[in-house]
RNA sequence: GCCAGCGUAGCUCAGUGGUAGAGCAGCGGUUUCGUAAACCGCCGGUCGACAGUUCGAAUCUGUCCGCUGGCUCCA
């Protein structure tokens, strides 16, 4: 999100054609294996391209690099690309036998078409392209997916191959490089490193256990969202998971809802559901007792258990499960009270990234996620609330001169959001945060309250997330921090390492000091030699360990190593402890910050 | 859910038709050591599950379960 020169972009646009054209090569490889081959589209992506293909069998792994070799002595042919214009008449009979490009030539708005030529190979496109294949770089096919023609599943299913390419072969195994050590960083691999959560086959999938240091992470988490956002003026409660399914019937959930729902149990004549989302709950709260405008922003929260069936192929680790715990709130407002409202919101979600030390621009980005006023099926219907709600919604946006990018389609049914949307260490991005404008709950349940002119009026409600779901912020945070945890997060804290055991004594009884404070200090008192405990505290990324030998012994100070790898001088034991109790409770990113 | 690949000890992995191996972890011992791996020994697996082919299956086939990469979907 750095503005990029005119030098570079002019480099990335040329790095983007040559990709382009390398996907024309590979389908050129693909048609010399299989002349019968049906082509879907082939764009460019970052880092590569990908084309796909309707083959008359399926591709494996092993097929790769005989294509890798046909698009080799394609490239040292060194054939012109060559474009032509024609009539949308004149390329359905170029493109006969090739129901995928027939379909995309009725859709086109133009009466003209281009293709492009090289060797054996005609696309139809767009282009720009190299002008032969001699100018193609470096590349490399990645691997083979399916993906659905046109990306519904109710076509048929392509055969879609990915590949990469950059101007030199170096680039390449650096741009290769650079996705290993990537995966060092997986949230999944370093909670199986740390022992931070486990899954098992009997519980179920999408179903995470998590461990004591897990859970300890997550306790962390959740003192600190609910401190917060007692201190803001949330009311904090407790609902339960289960709701009869009338309840989500009268919210109009359940017919958007009921594809994600886990089925219905039935008992004592009463249909029971876990529950998909709070909301309905928390409405219900509101709904026990006539309100004034007096109680309101009425604000509502919540760390509530929500129970969602995710297809399988969609789970990811703590990323994407299938029952996961939200910070959940509803803001029961007055209409003008909302814009003040979503302020406040946005403030407390962004203090909680600067505490989490993610950057808007940089780890995170604002999505104004609108609706489509034409599909009536996925919204509520009420054309001039939603032109409202999203004009109020980029309104608070643009006050706060953030920079944000809008979505179609991809709003609540009951109104439009702001998403704060992070990437994972894959490249993909994913909702951690969430403020939503909804204009149809209110109505739905009847919510109302008395104003200061003695009439009843309807309020307005907004949904927000402010630590988001603690499972994905989990996942987000080790990936953030690759396991390294700051202080007040870190399941381990300090390490005591004696020197040898005859310093086991003065070892317990600073651990133990420690402890008495809440500090999370263990001592290692195994016998084994003080190089091997060391090795184990920075694998385990525990912020701080403390050697002790004879001299701390004798001068009741405590030798102080950092994660990182500083060391810092033997210190007084009293003045180590003073500091990182300043450094948990500051929730500070620095380890531990010594007072002069 | 769909397409493809994978599943061997707690972890990382070797073993491709003749009946299972390494390192680390764990346990027992020796060592008592100054900032990222001391040494010796021991234990550990119905090779994801179930069916089939075969004289014989970790290895071949099928079904199921799980994981990985995509597609679709989403906090």
């Amino acid at each position: 999100m750095v503005p990029e020169s005119k030098q570079e972009a002019e480099a990335n646009e040329k790095l983007d054609v040559m990709r382009h054209s390398t996907a024309h090569v590979m389908a050129e490889a693909v048609l010399s294996m299989f002349p019968d081959a049906k082509f879907g589209i082939g764009p460019t992506i970052e880092n590569g391209f990908y084309y796909d293909f309707d083959l008359p069998r399926t591709l494996t792994p092993d097929d790769l690099p005989v294509i890798e070799e046909k698009m080799r002595e394609i490239v040292a042919a060194d054939t012109p690309f060559v474009r032509e214009e024609m009539t949308k008449a004149e390329a359905r009979k170029l493109f006969a036998g090739q129901p995928y490009k027939l379909e995309l030539i009725d859709e086109l708005p133009e009466e003209m078409v281009t293709i492009y030529r090289q060797g054996a190979f005609t696309d139809m496109c767009r282009g720009p392209h190299v002008g032969s294949t001699g100018e193609i770089g470096a590349f490399k096919l990645i691997s083979i997916a399916g993906a659905y023609w046109r990306g519904s599943e109710k076509n048929p299913m392509l055969q879609r191959i990915y590949g990469t390419a950059f101007n030199t072969q170096r680039e390449i195994e650096e741009y290769l490089q650079y996705q290993e050590a990537l995966k060092e960083r997986d949230h999944r691999k370093i909670g199986k490193d740390l022992d931070l959560f486990v899954f098992s086959d009997l519980v179920g999938k999408g179903l995470p256990i998590l461990t004591e240091k897990g859970s300890i992470i997550r306790r962390e988490l959740e003192r600190f969202v609910v401190d917060e956002e007692i201190k803001r003026g949330y009311k904090h409660i407790y609902t339960p998971d289960l709701a009869k399914v009338e309840l989500y019937k009268t919210s109009g959930h359940y017919p958007y809802y009921k594809d994600t729902m886990y089925p219905v149990m039935k008992i004592d004549e009463e249909e029971l559901i876990l529950r998909p989302m709070t909301c309905p709950h928390h409405y219900q709260y509101y709904a026990s007792q006539p309100r004034s405008y007096r109680e309101l922003p009425f604000r509502i929260a919540e760390l509530a258990k929500q129970f969602r069936y995710e297809k399988s192929g969609e789970l990811l680790g703590l990323m994407r499960v299938r029952m996961f715990c939200l910070a959940d709130s509803h803001i029961i407002c007055q209409k003008e009270q909302t814009i003040n409202e979503l302020h406040q919101v946005i403030d407390l979600i962004e203090h909680v990234a600067s505490v989490f030390g993610f950057e808007h621009g940089k780890e995170y980005r604002y999505r104004l996620s609108l609706g489509d006023r034409k599909d009536e099926e996925k919204y509520y219907k009420d054309d001039e609330a939603w032109d409202y709600a999203e004009a109020v919604l980029r309104d608070v946006l643009i006050q706060r001169k953030t920079s944000y990018f809008e979505a179609e389609n991809e709003a609540a049914f009951y109104g439009p959001k702001i998403d704060i949307q992070m990437k994972n260490i894959a490249g993909r991005e994913d909702t951690a945060f969430t403020v939503q404008y909804d204009f149809v709950s209110p109505k739905r349940f009847g919510l109302t309250y008395i104003d200061s002119d003695g009439q009843e009026k309807e309020p307005i409600v907004i949904h927000r997330s402010s630590i988001g779901a603690i499972e994905r912020t989990m996942a987000f945070l080790i990936e953030h921090y690759a396991g390294a945890f700051p202080v007040w997060l870190a399941p381990v804290q300090v390490m005591v390492i004696p020197v040898s055991d005859r310093h086991l004594d003065y070892a317990n009884k600073i651990g133990a000091e420690l402890k008495k404070d809440g500090v999370r200090a263990d001592v290692d008192s195994r016998s084994e030699r003080m190089n091997l405990k060391i090795r184990q505290a920075q694998l385990d990324k525990v912020p701080c360990m403390l050697v002790v030998g004879d001299r701390e012994v004798e001068n009741g100070t405590v030798s102080v190593r950092l994660r990182g790898g500083g060391q810092l001088p033997a210190e007084p034991f009293g003045r180590f402890s003073k500091a990182i109790k300043k450094t948990i409770t500051e929730r500070a990113r620095e380890l531990v910050t010594l007072d002069s």
